[in-house]
DNA sequence: TGGTGATCATAC
DNA sequence: GTATGATCACCA
Protein backbone atom coordinates (compact mmCIF):
# COMPACT_ATOMS: atom_id res chain seq x y z
CA UNK A 1 0.00 0.00 0.00
CA UNK A 2 1.36 3.14 -1.08
CA UNK A 3 2.32 5.45 1.99
CA UNK A 4 -0.10 8.58 1.01
CA UNK A 5 -2.98 6.18 -0.24
CA UNK A 6 -6.41 7.73 0.45
CA UNK A 7 -8.12 6.39 3.95
CA UNK A 8 -10.90 3.48 2.93
CA UNK A 9 -12.84 4.11 6.11
CA UNK A 10 -13.58 6.48 8.65
CA UNK A 11 -11.76 4.54 11.37
CA UNK A 12 -9.28 4.14 9.24
CA UNK A 13 -8.70 8.01 8.68
CA UNK A 14 -8.84 8.32 12.27
CA UNK A 15 -6.14 6.14 13.24
CA UNK A 16 -3.50 8.38 10.70
CA UNK A 17 -4.80 11.00 12.08
CA UNK A 18 -3.76 9.99 15.62
CA UNK A 19 -0.39 8.91 14.03
CA UNK A 20 0.23 12.49 13.30
CA UNK A 21 -0.99 14.07 16.19
CA UNK A 22 2.57 15.30 17.82
CA UNK A 23 4.91 15.26 14.78
CA UNK A 24 6.38 18.84 13.88
CA UNK A 25 5.65 20.35 10.43
CA UNK A 26 8.75 20.35 9.29
CA UNK A 27 9.10 16.19 9.49
CA UNK A 28 6.03 16.17 7.55
CA UNK A 29 7.21 18.40 5.00
CA UNK A 30 10.86 16.36 5.01
CA UNK A 31 8.81 12.94 3.78
CA UNK A 32 7.73 14.29 0.77
CA UNK A 33 10.56 16.54 0.37
CA UNK A 34 8.91 19.86 0.32
CA UNK A 35 10.96 22.96 1.81
CA UNK A 36 9.45 24.33 4.48
CA UNK A 37 8.67 28.10 4.44
CA UNK A 38 10.13 30.81 6.57
CA UNK A 39 6.59 32.41 7.19
CA UNK A 40 3.26 31.94 5.16
CA UNK A 41 3.03 35.17 3.77
CA UNK A 42 3.60 33.98 0.03
CA UNK A 43 2.26 30.40 1.15
CA UNK A 44 -1.38 30.94 3.15
CA UNK A 45 -2.53 27.49 2.43
CA UNK A 46 0.62 25.39 2.67
CA UNK A 47 0.13 23.54 6.24
CA UNK A 48 -3.08 22.91 4.34
CA UNK A 49 -1.95 20.92 1.42
CA UNK A 50 0.73 19.26 3.48
CA UNK A 51 -1.72 17.66 5.71
CA UNK A 52 -3.44 16.84 2.74
CA UNK A 53 -1.17 15.22 1.56
CA UNK A 54 -0.28 13.16 4.41
CA UNK A 55 -4.07 12.18 4.83
CA UNK A 56 -4.60 11.13 1.45
CA UNK A 57 -6.81 13.57 0.35
CA UNK A 58 -8.09 13.57 -2.94
CA UNK A 59 -6.92 16.90 -3.23
CA UNK A 60 -7.56 19.05 -6.39
CA UNK A 61 -9.54 22.20 -7.12
CA UNK A 62 -13.24 20.63 -6.86
CA UNK A 63 -15.98 21.61 -5.16
CA UNK A 64 -15.79 18.61 -3.37
CA UNK A 65 -15.45 17.36 0.41
CA UNK A 66 -11.79 16.16 0.61
CA UNK A 67 -12.03 12.80 1.44
CA UNK A 68 -14.86 12.30 -1.67
CA UNK A 69 -15.40 8.48 -0.79
CA UNK A 70 -16.23 9.19 2.76
CA UNK A 71 -17.57 12.38 2.85
CA UNK A 72 -15.13 14.62 4.94
CA UNK A 73 -13.85 17.51 4.86
CA UNK A 74 -10.31 18.64 6.19
CA UNK A 75 -9.87 21.95 7.89
CA UNK A 76 -6.66 22.59 9.54
CA UNK A 77 -7.34 24.93 13.05
CA UNK A 78 -4.31 27.18 13.45
CA UNK A 79 -3.85 27.44 17.71
CA UNK A 80 -2.50 30.49 19.26
CA UNK A 81 0.02 30.06 22.54
CA UNK A 82 -3.07 29.41 24.59
CA UNK A 83 -4.20 26.85 22.01
CA UNK A 84 -7.21 28.83 21.22
CA UNK A 85 -8.57 29.13 17.46
CA UNK A 86 -6.35 31.95 15.59
CA UNK A 87 -8.29 33.14 12.73
CA UNK A 88 -11.59 32.11 11.57
CA UNK A 89 -12.33 29.50 9.18
CA UNK A 90 -13.46 29.45 5.75
CA UNK A 91 -16.30 27.87 4.55
CA UNK A 92 -16.93 28.29 1.11
CA UNK A 93 -18.04 31.06 -1.59
CA UNK A 94 -20.86 32.62 -0.82
CA UNK A 95 -23.52 32.44 -3.99
CA UNK A 96 -24.68 36.14 -4.80
CA UNK A 97 -26.67 34.62 -8.01
CA UNK A 98 -29.46 31.87 -8.60
CA UNK A 99 -29.63 31.35 -5.10
CA UNK A 100 -33.58 31.80 -5.15
CA UNK A 101 -34.93 29.03 -3.31
CA UNK A 102 -31.86 28.04 -2.58
CA UNK A 103 -32.45 25.88 1.10
CA UNK A 104 -30.00 25.66 3.83
CA UNK A 105 -29.87 22.03 3.04
CA UNK A 106 -28.63 22.70 -0.13
CA UNK A 107 -26.21 25.32 0.48
CA UNK A 108 -22.83 25.09 0.75
CA UNK A 109 -22.07 25.82 4.00
CA UNK A 110 -24.26 23.11 5.73
CA UNK A 111 -22.80 20.50 2.90
CA UNK A 112 -19.81 21.26 3.46
CA UNK A 113 -19.95 21.80 7.49
CA UNK A 114 -21.89 18.25 7.99
CA UNK A 115 -19.12 16.12 8.54
CA UNK A 116 -15.39 17.95 9.13
CA UNK A 117 -12.33 16.35 10.09
CA UNK A 118 -10.72 19.45 12.32
CA UNK A 119 -6.81 19.06 12.82
CA UNK A 120 -5.32 21.92 15.09
CA UNK A 121 -2.13 22.87 14.48
CA UNK A 122 0.17 24.99 16.57
CA UNK A 123 0.23 28.19 14.89
CA UNK A 124 1.90 31.03 17.30
CA UNK A 125 4.11 33.22 15.38
CA UNK A 126 7.05 32.87 17.69
CA UNK A 127 7.17 29.50 16.75
CA UNK A 128 9.06 28.78 13.29
CA UNK A 129 7.22 27.43 11.04
CA UNK A 130 8.97 23.85 10.78
CA UNK A 131 8.92 23.38 14.54
CA UNK A 132 4.99 24.13 14.99
CA UNK A 133 3.30 20.79 15.59
CA UNK A 134 0.05 18.68 14.70
CA UNK A 135 -2.58 18.54 17.33
CA UNK A 136 -4.90 15.33 18.06
CA UNK A 137 -7.78 15.86 15.09
CA UNK A 138 -10.54 14.98 15.10
CA UNK A 139 -13.76 13.98 12.75
CA UNK A 140 -17.44 15.89 13.85
CA UNK A 141 -20.39 16.67 13.04
CA UNK A 142 -22.61 19.77 14.26
CA UNK A 143 -25.27 19.16 17.48
CA UNK A 144 -28.56 20.11 16.24
CA UNK A 145 -27.85 23.33 18.54
CA UNK A 146 -24.95 24.26 16.63
CA UNK A 147 -26.93 23.68 12.72
CA UNK A 148 -29.41 25.86 14.10
CA UNK A 149 -27.04 28.47 14.89
CA UNK A 150 -25.33 28.53 11.74
CA UNK A 151 -28.96 28.26 9.76
CA UNK A 152 -30.28 31.40 11.07
CA UNK A 153 -27.14 33.20 10.40
CA UNK A 154 -27.50 31.92 6.87
CA UNK A 155 -30.81 32.79 6.47
CA UNK A 156 -30.10 36.12 7.33
CA UNK A 157 -27.15 36.56 5.04
CA UNK A 158 -28.92 35.11 1.83
CA UNK A 159 -31.93 37.32 2.40
CA UNK A 160 -30.07 40.27 2.55
CA UNK A 161 -28.29 39.31 -0.92
CA UNK A 162 -31.40 38.16 -2.90
CA UNK A 163 -32.65 41.66 -1.97
CA UNK A 164 -29.97 43.19 -3.24
CA UNK A 165 -27.99 44.65 0.10
CA UNK A 166 -24.52 42.44 -0.45
CA UNK A 167 -22.80 45.68 -0.17
CA UNK A 168 -24.08 46.58 3.19
CA UNK A 169 -22.97 43.13 4.41
CA UNK A 170 -19.58 43.46 6.57
CA UNK A 171 -18.04 41.04 8.72
CA UNK A 172 -19.63 42.00 12.04
CA UNK A 173 -23.23 40.39 10.83
CA UNK A 174 -24.32 36.78 11.99
CA UNK A 175 -23.72 35.62 15.55
CA UNK A 176 -21.44 32.11 14.52
CA UNK A 177 -21.20 32.50 10.69
CA UNK A 178 -19.56 35.54 8.68
CA UNK A 179 -19.35 36.78 5.49
CA UNK A 180 -16.02 38.65 4.39
CA UNK A 181 -14.25 39.36 0.75
CA UNK A 182 -12.77 36.16 -0.34
CA UNK A 183 -10.74 37.19 -3.91
CA UNK A 184 -6.92 37.89 -5.01
CA UNK A 185 -7.64 41.66 -4.23
CA UNK A 186 -10.13 43.98 -3.69
CA UNK A 187 -10.36 44.39 -7.83
CA UNK A 188 -11.56 41.12 -8.37
CA UNK A 189 -15.22 40.84 -9.58
CA UNK A 190 -17.78 38.62 -9.77
CA UNK A 191 -21.86 39.23 -10.38
CA UNK A 192 -24.66 39.84 -8.00
CA UNK A 193 -27.74 41.33 -7.83
CA UNK A 194 -27.76 45.48 -6.93
CA UNK A 195 -30.16 47.18 -5.13
CA UNK A 196 -32.41 47.66 -8.00
CA UNK A 197 -32.64 44.03 -8.85
CA UNK A 198 -30.72 44.44 -11.59
CA UNK A 199 -27.02 42.54 -12.09
CA UNK A 200 -23.99 44.26 -10.48
CA UNK A 201 -20.65 44.11 -10.77
CA UNK A 202 -18.93 43.58 -7.07
CA UNK A 203 -16.52 41.76 -4.52
CA UNK A 204 -16.70 37.78 -4.24
CA UNK A 205 -17.34 36.88 -0.43
CA UNK A 206 -16.74 33.91 1.40
CA UNK A 207 -18.43 32.51 4.54
CA UNK A 208 -15.52 32.19 7.51
CA UNK A 209 -16.95 30.84 10.54
CA UNK A 210 -16.21 32.54 13.81
CA UNK A 211 -13.57 31.54 16.17
CA UNK A 212 -16.28 32.22 18.86
CA UNK A 213 -17.47 29.04 17.24
CA UNK A 214 -14.50 26.43 16.50
CA UNK A 215 -13.03 26.97 20.08
CA UNK A 216 -16.40 25.92 21.02
CA UNK A 217 -16.29 22.67 19.41
CA UNK A 218 -12.34 22.59 20.77
CA UNK A 219 -13.07 22.92 24.15
CA UNK A 220 -15.49 19.87 24.07
CA UNK A 221 -11.89 17.89 23.14
CA UNK A 222 -8.68 17.15 24.46
CA UNK A 223 -6.60 18.47 21.96
CA UNK A 224 -3.35 17.36 22.44
C1' DT B 1 -4.47 43.07 20.57
C1' DG B 2 -8.40 41.10 18.26
C1' DG B 3 -11.33 41.30 14.25
C1' DT B 4 -12.33 43.04 9.94
C1' DG B 5 -11.21 43.77 5.40
C1' DA B 6 -7.50 42.59 2.14
C1' DT B 7 -4.53 39.54 0.17
C1' DC B 8 -1.37 35.35 -1.63
C1' DA B 9 -0.37 30.86 -4.41
C1' DT B 10 -1.96 27.75 -7.72
C1' DA B 11 -4.86 24.87 -11.19
C1' DC B 12 -7.94 25.20 -14.86
C1' DG C 1 -13.11 34.30 -12.90
C1' DT C 2 -13.80 30.27 -9.86
C1' DA C 3 -12.27 26.96 -7.08
C1' DT C 4 -8.90 24.99 -3.75
C1' DG C 5 -5.87 26.05 0.50
C1' DA C 6 -5.89 29.98 4.14
C1' DT C 7 -3.11 34.06 6.73
C1' DC C 8 -1.75 38.83 6.49
C1' DA C 9 -1.99 43.66 7.91
C1' DC C 10 -3.92 47.35 9.76
C1' DC C 11 -6.98 50.05 12.60
C1' DA C 12 -10.34 50.76 16.16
Amino acid sequence: MPKFSKPESESELERRVIELAGKKLSQLANEIHWPVPENLKHDKGWIGQLLEVHLGASAGNLSEPDFQNLGIELKTIPLTAKHKAKETTYVCIVPLLDNIGLSWENSCVCRKLSRVLWLPIEAAPEIPIGERKVGRGFIWSPSEEQMDNLRNDWEEFMELISLGQVESITAHLGEFLQIRPKAANASVVTTGIGQDGMRKQTLPRGFYLRTSFTNQILESLSKF
